[in-house]
DNA sequence: GGGCTTTGTTACCGTTGGGTAACCGGGTTG
DNA sequence: CAACCCGGTTACCCAACGGTAACAAAGCCC
């Protein structure tokens, strides 16, 4: 039962992601982990000086986590498609293989929050950035697209939402496929030249 | 100051809309709704059983609303690229003109909790029914096109915060047309025979 | 094995906040 | 003018929860 002080920051990590995940920041209580990760309050208080602050570096992990899956798996693609239908790849990879991370960093609590918010904004922001460079037309960034990066970024948390929702139907390959291809023929659409 | 129930209630929510929209549900005390209205606490009990029937109006009320907005614009639109375009203007329109309520119905504290997250899926769930109609191919809708549409609402409502965000530039109409041509080209892009 | 450190525990404090009981006062109605 | 209802207030209860002080015991080092 008693753990060096490493192994034990770890674990209450990992069972503060899947409590929080459960119930949201509000409705879990520093019992509620304390209890998850079968210890009391204080031990909680030895490793995070507050809620607030344990909450912080769970938004920071997880964020860091998310950006460099994506990065890593979009650093070896073939030109802006491959890019994109990688890119989204790892994102739901990342959903499908932890779903209580995801759900943390977008679900709810994080969001109205002005300390939480700023943090998963920033996630979004780095992400976006990325896309936004794929949004050109003739060489040039298009209009807006900052805010069409954004825009699809936000597809594929609401994407993400669904097929959690739905019993993770169809498999992750697909999901990313198909998500994929709606975010670019829509950034491809951007370009007058269709019109 | 003393005002007959009916007005009162209809003050309340009102009132109740823009302190939960600043500071969300679990941020927000019954005492600062009252407060906010210039009135104490047991008259908002009279109106309200509950901090969280109080809530549950909400968010119903202006789930009808939104719907009832995008279904009278898009009732007489001509085809569906027309339809697509005025449901992104009245949804825009609407954010644009009740941002409280806009912030409270999909801001946060709705999506964890199941009874209130029930509530918001539902508005998604009737606006994306109308957005999967159009996604056809051949006729015949589209392979998971309750995903994509989904997807596409999740669209709109990151365009919105993004927007809300940086100071609602550029204007409504710019915004609903932007992000109306980037759904279409995407679900367009859908049709294998566009390949 | 004695003593120090490191990891836990029990028991508590103070505040916040949902919800309520009891009381107040003015305007209409006989 | 008395009775009454209606819309309001003050003052309170109680549970939950963030956070802490004081104490216990396991393990390690000599």
């Amino acid at each position: 039962m008693r753990l060096p002080a490493a192994e034990r920051k770890a674990q209450l990590i990992e069972k503060a992601i899947t409590v929080f995940a459960a119930q949201g920041f509000y409705s879990t209580s520093m019992n509620d982990v304390a209890e998850a990760a079968g210890v009391t309050k204080p031990v909680l208080y030895q490793h995070f000086s507050s809620k607030r602050e344990l909450y912080v570096e769970l938004l920071t992990e997880i964020g860091s986590q998310l950006r460099e899956t994506i990065a890593k798996s979009t650093a070896d693609a073939d030109g802006p498609r491959q890019q994109i239908e990688m890119g989204f790849r790892a994102y739901f990879d990342y959903v499908a293989d932890h779903t209580d991370a995801f759900k943390v960093l977008f679900g709810a609590g994080s969001r109205r929050d002005p300390e939480f918010s700023s943090l998963t904004r920033a996630v979004e922001g780095s992400i976006a950035e990325a896309i936004a460079e794929l949004i050109v037309v003739d060489g040039k960034p298009a209009e807006h697209s900052m805010l069409l990066a954004h825009t699809i970024v936000g597809m594929t948390e609401a994407a993400s939402r669904y097929w959690l929702q739905h019993d993770r139907a169809p498999d992750v390959g697909e999901l990313a496929e198909a998500v994929a291809q709606l975010a670019w023929f829509g950034m491809r659409g951007i370009e007058p030249s269709d019109r």
